[in-house]
DNA sequence: GAGCACTGC
């Protein structure tokens, strides 16, 4: 353990100022404000050192080699994603065929930020420096040794690796957004930098959560292990500061408390484009419905009253869009006109859009609550934190000083606002991830819960996978299990709404969803998987194709893990086996006397209905097992299959032996 | 006869 090469650094010229409560540090290097000129004909080295946190470099370099966790606080702009991975191999910590990771939350950022960094190095992606997201590995062994990865896959290797021991140097960037992942695995390296030394941990996050990421990775004295003080290493983490590349942005609060968020967005952005000079505009609403509204009254404003408001181009971004639609807000606004985007969170985090001068803040969000009681997952509209808000106002000023409208009063921000939005992993269901966190005394059973924990889906999809091995129709089941890791297969839209719904009855099965997307998937393998089939059966290309890709990856999962791949041809009884193995716990029976097709769950007796959307409607059979659930004014089921109740007992006998005592079981 | 903020393995 102890012969891990550590390359030697200077100490840099700033100050390192200890903090009172001691252990965590400061380093303020000097505050030359960079100009933000944009990257001309100067050589790439240039265009490097240009970067605010390239005069950090000695200062990064000495922490991380003296510190086993250093915390870096960097607005966006200073470059640190892209430069500080470059600082650590220069400096040699990927000799002696170490690694070097650095994770991001997303998939799209890990690949733009790989390209990026190959690009300024000057090597092919996938060699010294390649990414792996989910379905994608583009790294080469013995010669790759950047690697960007989501923190969701950095955690699945911890599956085969618990130590991590191929890495010299991990760093965790965009700490802040407290994802799932990000949060268990904070929790695990910390864990794991006991047992090692040697690793190195670099944690970058915003300014607000800096303090507590430290204070987690701070040791107790009393629990501190003496050879890591053998090692002259430093355990207590350090905090360092980097400067980015924002310019100021003016704020404007709503002098009243706004009664009609949408109504008010509007006024706002009318009274921008009268009365500020040119620059695009990004409002921040909270769904669908929210943005088609607003962008439908803008856009009858434009008609009516031609004068103000001429100019416009008003545009809505959520993901729901086609991706036509979603690059329609990229292109560049032409000479005189004004881009108004209405975007949903999206533009919060994942997409960047430059240009904007001007941001409208309503000040809510939709946000995911899970209740743990009831096990029902609930999308519900509620307040934003300050660091939300701090953070959409920051997107008017990426291009110049930029101004932020506030749709709520200064007293609202200051005082009835959460600092913090609560963690993901207190808003969710756990199912998903705790199988992969469960140590050895964690019993999970023998072959199947270990079977389970090696495919990435929730349990249940891959309990149902293991059990159509058994049952002879794995081909069938991965295909229904590819179908509902997409969003959905069909296309929907305002205007086609008849049309699509005739089309999925030409596909619809007796037995219920699942079985309609095999006929669709067979239809589209029949076509030649021909972009014009789909468009012709309103189905959504870019989502068969995605199944397509998730299909082949669980394929070979499944022959990895030994399961048998065969087809049960035409028999669909054996298909509900296997649905009902993995979903048993959804099982719901029709309440007849109520004549309005409403369910009961078998495990908690919950009124549920099945979702327009499913083939199922208003046949109402006897009995289904569901999917998921989805909450609005009722309970509706997703993705409907019907069952024989007989299989229930039989695909978990452990599970309902208690009702059928009680004679739930009819 | 209803609707899906955003991610991720």
């Amino acid at each position: 353990m102890s012969q891990f090469w550590k390359p030697g650094t200077e100490r840099p010229q700033g100050r390192v100022v200890d903090d009172e409560e001691g252990g965590v540090l400061f380093l303020s290097g000097s505050h030359h404000s960079s100009s933000s000129s944009r990257y001309g004909y100067a050589s790439i080295d240039k265009q490097r050192q240009r970067l605010p946190v390239f005069k950090y470099r000695t200062a990064i370099l000495y922490l991380v080699e003296t510190r086993a966790t250093t915390i870096i606080v960097g607005e966006t702009g200073s470059g640190k994603t892209t430069q500080i991975p470059q600082y650590l191999k220069e400096a040699g910590w990927a000799a002696g065929g170490r690694l070097i990771a650095c994770t991001q939350p997303r998939r799209l950022a890990v690949q733009a930020v790989a390209s990026r960094v190959a690009e300024e190095m000057g090597v092919k992606l996938g060699e010294e420096v390649g990414y792996t997201i989910r379905f994608e590995d583009v790294t080469k062994p013995d010669v790759t040794v950047l690697k960007f990865l989501t923190d969701g896959v950095l955690l699945r290797e911890m599956m085969d690796d618990p130590l991590l021991t191929k890495y010299s140097v991990i760093m965790l960037d965009e700490a802040h957004e407290r994802s799932i992942s990000t949060d268990i695995l904070l929790g695990l390296l910390k864990k794991i930098q006991r047992r090692r030394p040697e690793l190195r941990l670099i944690i970058s996050s915003a300014t607000i959560e800096a303090k507590s990421m430290s204070d987690f990775f701070r040791m107790r004295k009393k629990r501190r292990e003496p050879e890591n003080e053998e090692h002259g290493l430093q355990v207590e983490p350090v905090i360092l500061s980097v400067e980015g590349r924002g310019f100021n942005v003016q704020i404007n609060y709503s002098e009243e408390p706004v009664q009609d968020y949408v109504q008010a967005a509007v006024s706002t952005v009318l009274l921008i484009h009268e009365r500020e000079p040119a620059g695009d505009v990004l409002v921040f609403l909270t769904g669908q419905d929210d943005i088609d509204a607003s962008v439908q009254l803008l856009n009858d404003e434009v008609q009516t009253t031609g004068k103000h408001s001429s100019g416009l181009i008003v545009l809505p971004l959520y993901s729901g869009l086609s991706r036509a639609e979603q690059e329609l807000v990229f292109s560049q606004a032409p000479r005189g006109k004004r881009k108004v985007i209405i975007s949903t969170n999206i533009a919060e985090t994942s997409l960047t859009l430059e240009g904007i001068v001007y941001v409208v803040d309503s000040g809510f969000s939709k946000q995911r609550f899970y209740n743990p009681i009831s096990d029902i997952e609930n999308l519900v509209v509620a307040p934003i934190s300050r660091a939300s808000a701090r953070q959409r106002a920051g997107r008017a000023g990426r291009v110049r000083p930029g101004k932020c409208y506030r749709l709520y009063t200064e007293e609202y921000f200051l005082n009835h606002m959460s600092n913090e939005g609560i963690p993901e992993i207190q808003r969710s269901s756990m199912v998903s991830c705790v199988i992969q966190v469960l140590d050895d005394d964690a019993k999970l059973t023998s072959p199947t819960g270990f079977q389970v924990a090696e495919i990435p889906l929730d349990p249940m999809v891959s309990k149902m996978i293991i059990a159509s091995s058994q049952l002879g129709c794995s081909e069938e089941i991965i295909t229904i299990a590819a179908v509902l890791s997409v969003q959905s297969i069909w296309i929907s839209g305002r205007g086609i709404q008849k049309e699509s719904d005739e089309a999925k009855l030409r596909f619809a099965a007796a037995e219920g969803d699942h079985v309609t997307f095999l006929n669709v998937y067979k239809g589209f393998h029949q076509s030649g998987k021909s972009s014009q089939w789909c468009h012709k059966n309103y189905v959504n290309y870019h989502a068969m194709r995605k199944v397509l890709e998730v299909r082949e990856q669980l394929k070979r999962i499944a022959k990895r893990i030994g399961l048998v791949l065969k087809s049960c041809e035409s028999d669909m009884q054996v298909v509900r086996k296997a649905v009902t193995a993995g979903f048993f716990a959804n099982a719901c029976h029709l309440e007849e006397y109520s004549h309005n097709g409403m369910y009961k769950t078998l495990r908690g007796s919950q009124e549920v209905y099945i979702h327009p959307s499913s083939v199922l409607f208003r046949v109402n059979p006897k009995w289904v097992i569901y999917n998921s659930l989805v909450s609005t004014d009722r309970q509706y089921m997703r993705n409907v299959i019907t069952i024989d109740p007989s299989c229930l007992l039989e695909a978990a006998p452990h599970f309902y032996q208690l009702q059928q005592s009680n004679h739930l079981l009819r």
